[in-house]
DNA sequence: CGCTACAGGTCGTCC
DNA sequence: GGACGACGTGTAGCG
């Protein structure tokens, strides 16, 4: 029955006493003990304990999950490749099992990323500073990604390193590593600078010593400006509406 | 009767259709359809859509869990302080819910992880090098911890960096900073040293321009001398009972 | 497929 | 409480 419902790639779940080994990147033991078991529509597994949010084992979609009987236990396999890990579950007793479908057609939207301060920047570079332009960004230098290139109003290269959190001390080590691989024009300035909402301990004393920009911005402030936009984006598409 | 079940602390599993906002470091919005839901003893939160072995949204444990009908809606609210974040499902239509509790005593262990790796040095630093001899590990430094500091048979003093996935670029640099703060002592050699299963692609070049060296060492074989160390141990023990 | 950086990362640990 | 590094981290994006 439970091969059927894996066949059917309906979402199960198990309440069950089971044994758990997984072996693969290393490898873990899980001794008997009653656990809440869910495997979903894309052969994902998941294991879980009474406590933590997180399952005390899993298997990411995508690989094969398959059941049978030996002897007095169920044994259910969840491998994947790339990279080959395998998770077995021994099981002796089921409490509950259930499976179903679940209707859900609905958009998950998540707000407020490094991403969107990075378009808010792009959209709208006078929040970092009046006359500011932005040239390139995510540009591709030796050891990473560039989040944002730009020139200022005195055409010297702005090369910014946007942080949705605090600001620490890797962030300017990682925008130091990146301008080794940046000259700018002769004649003409290179702006360091770091955006973010705050500045971790270290990082202001570090950032003096390089000579490196700070320019506060929070998410708030982005997330505002990326509103405004879907506004206007919206009132043109009225206009283009209005003039058919 | 959920009620009766958040303050019993048991471990509730709900499928329903749902709306879920999440608000705190960020915020999310997912519209109404049907999920599965999932509260456990410790107050933890989990909310997963048909696929993802990941929730789509979750709470920690630690915080509060309430729940209260408010017209034809069964509103479920879990919140944390520190980060302060809430999480409200607005619940419309039950199609499962049930209750109980996991009798689970079971030890969860994982071997081979970094810090495995450490140890097994630590233990027979042979499998290093002939003649190496730890002095000390997770040796405080400026920037962080030097995971094993050594002297080899000649005398001259061996910084280990230890990775337990092939070490990229980033663990030379890693291990370049220690360096900065460490002097040997005069008349003897500081010899920086890799120890990881594998080398990724840069890190070679960069290992050999920076004169560092790069020993192999599996999870495997440090899982070896671990195993042989706990066997020696036990014999310890039983000798320790045979002498009584 | 390997490399890089982000994530509501989370989590332990030490200062 | 902040800072730092490890994690079976996972994941997306690009070469």
């Amino acid at each position: 029955m439970l091969v059927k419902s894996l066949e059917s790639r309906m979402i199960i779940v198990i309440v069950a006493s089971c044994e758990v080994h997984y072996s693969g990147r290393t490898g873990s033991h899980l001794g008997e003990g009653e656990r809440l078991i869910i495997i979903k529509e894309d052969g994902c597994l998941l294991i879980h304990r009474s406590t933590d949010y997180r399952p005390v084992n899993w298997q990411p979609g995508g690989g094969i999950v398959q059941a049978h009987l030996s002897k007095d236990r169920l044994l259910v396999r969840a491998v994947r490749t790339n990279p080959l890990e395998s998770l077995n579950i021994s099981i002796s007793k089921i409490g509950l099992l259930t499976n179903f479908r679940l209707l859900d057609e609905a958009e998950f939207h998540l707000h407020a990323s490094e991403e969107d301060m990075q378009k808010a920047i792009v959209l709208q570079p006078s929040i970092i500073e009046a006359g500011l332009e932005v040239i390139e960004y995510e540009r591709r230098v030796e050891p990473g990604f560039v989040d944002i290139y730009g020139v200022d109003r005195k055409g010297n290269a702005v090369v910014i390193e946007i942080k949705k959190d605090p600001a620490g001390v890797s962030a300017v080590k990682q925008l130091a590593e990146y301008l080794k691989y940046i000259q700018p024009r002769p004649g003409r300035k290179l702006r360091p600078m770091i955006v973010a909402p705050g500045l971790a301990k270290g990082a202001q004393t570090l950032l003096s010593k390089m000579g490196f920009e700070y320019k506060q911005l929070s998410l708030q402030k982005c997330a505002e400006v990326l509103r405004r936009q879907a506004i206007s984006e919206r009132q043109q598409v009225l206009k283009g509406w209005l003039k058919e």
